[in-house]
DNA sequence: CGCTTTTGACCGGCGC
DNA sequence: GCGCCGGTCAAAAGCG
């Protein structure tokens, strides 16, 4: 029924990774500490990116790691979840989410034991804009970022200035366009990160 | 009534 | 060639 699997799409898929470190802090309670860590990097999908196949399949990876708790996937975005899975080395499951937008080949996958979100591919829509969802999508943490525009932008921080506070390492491959799509869907949905 | 979430099973790919 | 793991799909139930 659902025609996802769209061959063509498959070949322009991004990666994008969200590792979320757990902080016991909650950016909530007080505006003071926007302790929001969120690394972002880019790496194509094979993981022994020196053995497997060809080294050079076009898939990008973005992997963001993300520090706080709080709205780990809220970018705005809908998802339905259509999966769970325990995976080994993580004594948490893992949840497997889909962007409910037709068309939209996006998905998430959320690792609950190391608060991963892989995001893979790229919303070909804009935000849909939830009327009524949890809340409003403010963004609270989101959760990925383009490392291929990032590498001249840097990350948002409402709190203080010191956006430096995190080892955000940009790793920006040779697929600049993709990271680009990827990146500008990730601006899309808002990548600021607000404390609450 | 519609949408989302949950659980189980199945399929594919990779490693040994 | 077999086994294991990861990922996805489908159906049913529950909630808003």
């Amino acid at each position: 029924m659902l025609n996802y699997s769209d061959p063509s799409t498959s070949s322009k898929e991004s990666v994008l990774e969200t590792t979320v470190i757990p902080e016991r802090k909650r950016s909530c309670s007080s505006g003071s500490d926007g302790n929001v860590n969120v690394q972002v990097k880019e790496e194509l999908t094979s993981e022994p990116e020196q053995k497997k196949k060809k080294a050079s399949i076009s898939k990008p990876r973005f992997v963001v790691h993300a520090a706080g708790d709080v709205g780990i996937s809220g970018d705005g975005y809908r998802w339905r979840k259509y999966g769970q899975k325990m995976v080994k080395g993580n004594p948490n499951p893992r949840n497997y989410y889909r962007c409910t937008s037709a068309g939209c080949p996006v998905r998430k996958h959320i690792d609950t034991n190391a608060v991963i979100i892989t995001y893979k591919g790229v919303h070909d829509h804009d935000m849909p804009v939830p009327k009524k969802r949890h809340g409003q999508p403010s963004a609270p943490l989101v959760a990925a970022a383009a490392p291929a525009s990032m590498n001249n932008l840097r990350l948002i921080k409402t709190d203080r200035g010191q956006s430096q506070v995190t080892p955000t390492q940009w790793s920006v491959g040779t697929e600049g366009e993709k990271a680009i799509e990827s990146a500008r869907t990730l601006l899309s949905i808002g990548f600021e990160i607000k404390p609450c």
